[in-house]
RNA sequence: GACUCAGUAGCUCAGCUGGUAGAGCAACAGACUCUUAAUCUGUGGGUCCAGGGUUCGAUCCCCUGCUGGGUCACCA
């Protein structure tokens, strides 16, 4: 990389880590530094009373104030940050100050990981710090951080442009607070979430994440090819109907926590791939499943918060069991007033019209029963609540209800005005999941590029037998959101999906030796603003030849100035 | 996909009616042995997202594109 390629700073700490080097110490050793305590348990454990406590940390500098002979700077380790003091003749008690004089006060930057030893203290403003003896360069930065200030739990110029928060995740998580506990809450989520299920005697398995066939949702999948088969395969939208077959197979409960991936659109609640956690237990119905659901969720929020509930938004929303169950009929009955219990598809097409909704020939009864509810109930439940019995035409692998006429024994669980969970007594008649698979491919053959296909592997399991059985999958990142406050997805996920990024097309050096430009000012030359030739070819000659020398002047480069002439050349030399 | 807002120094942001740019932090030089958004003095740092157009002249006005945010639509 050339020089002329860095900012101002980024040239200064290159220089910076040659002189420590010229200096003999090395900036990236690879020696194990062994640390004693951690920012977070110095501060915890120290007493003024106690006899002075040796320690040994390791972090990024944060910050440095520096007062002549005499020095703070902040030190951030995984836990959080303490405040280091170093004073000029404690940590060089000797004749030569390099050590502060040039190593800590010149060549290291914020950003650096060094290592101190030393021994705890209070300052006389009363903050716990470590007096440094002993400072060990591990490892130094070459860019700037953005800098982030804090005072009084107040952050000042916070790195808040979300584009290069989540482009660069490591440098929000690193001078930000607040993004690493939601990450931190989220693996908590992961591990009370595996303990439930541990529990309760159910195996955590995997199951293909490349399928020939994308079941056990609707939605449209990422198509991907198989070189050695020759073949297509997508990549899943779901587990479902891998990890029914396990149940076939003889397990009692089986369960995933895997990601998904789905191609279509997004926004603040969707990301192309994402996770869900897929459950299935043997001989249980979806009422079980509400039972064991509100009490993994309960445990899960206790866990992850100390507390059942949570606040997002304007909302505290309480996962607290039990949960309301309210049948998706009584909930449109409840909230726009028409009862469709036992009412015809016309019926409920005029309901809709009375209602002034955008409808049109093609859907179902079942996809009308849906839009009434997405549109007048489904946001409007903000406490946990789960809504039963969806029609048949919505669900093709769940059992039908086992009292009322065309309906499901489907819940879907709601919070915060979003499906969190969707959940059912598994359909485990071969010859109906058959009847029902093709009324998808009619679907399909209709144009409906969401509808299921027909898996005859996951037919033929079925044929051998599924015990009853009941099943869920629990969307993991709007729970996480749910629990930490969060209204996006992007908040919730290291590396969000983004369009990648823009890189300016840019010649090779040997496209600009061809016409005789010599090797050393090809970069001189890109930085001028040329980064292709065929852009050079409308250069004016003169303005180049100064622009160039210029930056060979104010860039200290000592190369040899080429004449006019040369410069002119060069631009006749371009076909 | 539609509409809308934004893109200026490493970061956060100003920038008037069109006259090639400012601040704070960071950086650099200097002072300072208990500071904490440290302080004080001085200095440097810019492809004003990109490409066109209008103009004597564009960071600014117009068009196109890129990236991101928001709202809606689609979708679980």
């Amino acid at each position: 990389m050339s020089l002329l390629e860095l900012s101002e700073q980024e040239i200064l700490r290159r220089e910076s880590l040659k002189e420590l080097r010229a200096m003999g110490i090395e900036p990236y050793p690879a020696a194990e530094y062994v640390v004693s305590d951690y920012s977070q348990n110095i501060k915890e454990e120290f007493s003024d009373d106690a006899p002075k406590k040796e320690v040994t940390v390791a972090g990024r500098i944060m910050s440095r104030r520096i007062m002549g002979k005499a020095s703070f700077m902040e030190l951030q380790d995984s836990k959080g940050r303490v405040q280091v003091y170093i004073s000029r003749d404690d940590l060089c008690p000797g004749e030569n100050k390099d050590m502060y004089n040039v190593v800590f006060k010149k060549l290291l930057d914020i950003g650096d990981f060094v290592g101190i030893k030393g021994y705890v203290f209070r300052t006389q403003m009363g903050e716990i710090s470590v007096h440094a003896e002993e400072i060990t360069v591990l490892s130094k930065s070459l860019r700037p951080l953005p800098i982030v200030k804090y005072k009084d739990g107040v952050a000042y110029d916070s790195f808040d442009d979300p584009e290069l928060r989540y482009r660069q995740r490591y440098v929000d998580l690193v001078v930000n607070d607040g993004v690493k506990d939601i990450f931190m809450k989220r693996s908590k989520v992961y591990k009370t979430l595996r303990s439930v299920l541990d529990e309760a005697g159910y195996t955590e398995v995997e199951t293909p994440t490349l399928q020939q066939i994308a079941g056990g949702a609707s939605a449209r999948p990422f198509i991907t090819h198989h070189n050695t088969l020759d073949t297509d395969l997508y990549l899943r939208i779901a587990t479902e109907l891998y990890l029914k077959r396990l149940i076939v197979g003889g397990f009692e409960g089986v369960y995933e926590i895997g990601k998904n991936f789905r191609n279509e659109g997004m926004d603040r609640t969707h990301n192309p791939e994402f996770t869900c956690m897929e459950l299935y237990v043997q001989y249980k119905d979806y009422n079980w499943m509400m039972d064991f659901t509100e009490k993994l969720l309960e445990k899960i929020c206790f866990e992850v918060n100390g507390s059942y509930e949570t606040k997002v938004g304007d909302n505290v929303i309480s996962f607290k069991a039990p949960y309301r169950r309210l049948p998706i009929l009584d909930a449109i009955k409840e909230k726009t007033g028409y009862d469709l219990s036992g009412k015809s598809e016309d019926e409920i097409r005029e309901v809709c019209k009375a209602l002034n909704m955008e409808i049109d020939d093609t859907m179902g009864k079942g996809k009308l029963i849906d839009e009434i509810f997405g549109e007048f109930c489904e946001g409007t439940f903000i406490q946990p609540t789960f809504i039963t019995d969806y029609p048949v035409e919505m669900s093709p692998l769940t059992k039908m209800h086992r009292s009322k006429e065309g309906l499901t024994e489907r819940f879907e669980l709601m919070v915060n005005g979003k499906e969190l969970a969707n959940a059912y007594s598994e359909l485990n008649d071969p010859i109906d999941q058959m009847e029902r698979f093709k009324e998808q491919l009619r679907l399909s053959e209709k144009g409906d590029d969401e509808a299921m296909f027909i898996d005859h592997d996951f037919v033929r399991s079925l044929e051998y037998g599924m015990p009853p059985t009941a099943g869920i999958g629990i969307g993991i990142d709007r729970l996480v959101m749910l629990l930490t406050g969060q209204t996006t997805i992007q908040e919730v996920l290291f590396f969000p999906q983004m369009k990648p990024e823009k890189v300016q097309p840019k010649d090779a050096v040997a496209k600009y030796t061809e016409i005789g430009i010599p090797e050393e000012w090809v970069a001189v030359i890109q930085k001028a603003g040329f980064l292709t030739v065929a852009s050079l070819k409308e250069a004016n000659p003169n303005k180049l030849h100064q622009d160039i020398c210029g930056l060979n002047k104010k860039f200290k480069l000592e190369l040899a100035n080429p004449s006019k002439e040369d410069v002119a050349a060069w631009i006749g030399n371009i076909k």
